[in-house]
DNA sequence: ATGGTGGCGCGGCCA
């Protein structure tokens, strides 16, 4: 079973790329992130004639999250439990045997930001729900953009970056949360070394010189961790033309 | 050079 996350930063401008991307990598699942489209404009006609079904939560301009899979995915949720949070974040949905919670965790903006205190309050949230969907849910993927970097080598230049929001203790410390859990950042079963990057900013030429961050992750159980063969970063489609900013990532699961 | 690029939607916000 292939598992995949990509923030497409539009679904409206990347929708040739996701339909092409997923024609040569025929993914089970696409978790989509920042699709900044509302429900009724959805492409699920698009997505229907290449295989796909759709599940989707969005908004105008921001945000939005969306699902497609080979099989219909059931058991929809499209917010975390009892928030009545109005941007659109979050999509759980099971898939086969598989439950998937899509997550576009807030960016955060900076470290003396309302949206950092947002950013924080919403990753307590997500922890706090994470005990009971492990309990109900041995096999678990927790996928999206984090938009945490979880560790120095997961970033391009860990000194230039210190104290700065996606990097920040508090941010690392919410993730590391959800591993001690019991999740697994699948992308560190199989590879050590820095240089790998999810995300890479538009400006001075950020990823042609591979500064980036790999704040794009895929979180398994420990059930699914077991089954993982492995996780890669697809460069590919972020030096097509008008990229989004970040790459797709895939798991392989047995 | 507190810049740079891109999306949304048409001014300014967000990433």
């Amino acid at each position: 079973m292939k598992i995949a996350t990509w923030n497409v930063n539009s679904l409206r401008v990347r929708l040739p790329q996701v339909l092409r991307w997923l024609d040569v990598h025929r993914p089970d699942v696409l978790a989509l992130q920042e699709t900044k489209t509302e429900d009724r404009d959805f492409p699920a006609d698009e997505f229907q004639r290449s295989g796909y079904h759709a599940a989707f939560t969005g908004q105008p301009a921001y945000n939005g999250v969306a699902l497609l899979a080979r099989d219909p995915p059931h058991e929809l949720l499209t917010a975390l439990p009892g928030s009545d949070d109005p941007q659109r974040r979050v999509l759980a949905a099971t898939v086969g045997e598989v439950r998937v919670l899509n997550v576009y965790v807030p960016n955060g903006q900076s470290l003396d930001s309302d949206k950092y205190r947002y950013k924080l309050e919403w990753l307590a949230q997500l922890n706090r729900w994470l005990g009971e969907l492990l309990h109900h849910y041995p096999r678990l993927v927790v996928l999206g953009d984090f938009n945490i970097a979880p560790e120095d080598r997961d970033v391009h230049d860990a000194e230039m970056w210190r104290g700065q929001v996606l990097v920040s203790a508090a941010e690392r410390a919410a993730f590391r949360s959800l591993l001690d859990q019991g999740l697994t950042d699948s992308f560190r079963l199989f590879e050590q070394a820095g240089g790998h990057y999810s995300w890479w900013d538009y400006r001075a030429a950020a990823f042609r010189r591979n500064l980036g961050l790999r704040i794009d992750h895929i979180l398994l159980s420990a059930e699914l961790a077991a089954r993982c063969h492995g996780t890669r970063i697809d460069r590919e489609p972020r030096a097509w033309e008008r990229p989004s900013d970040h790459a797709p990532v895939t798991t392989e699961l047995s």
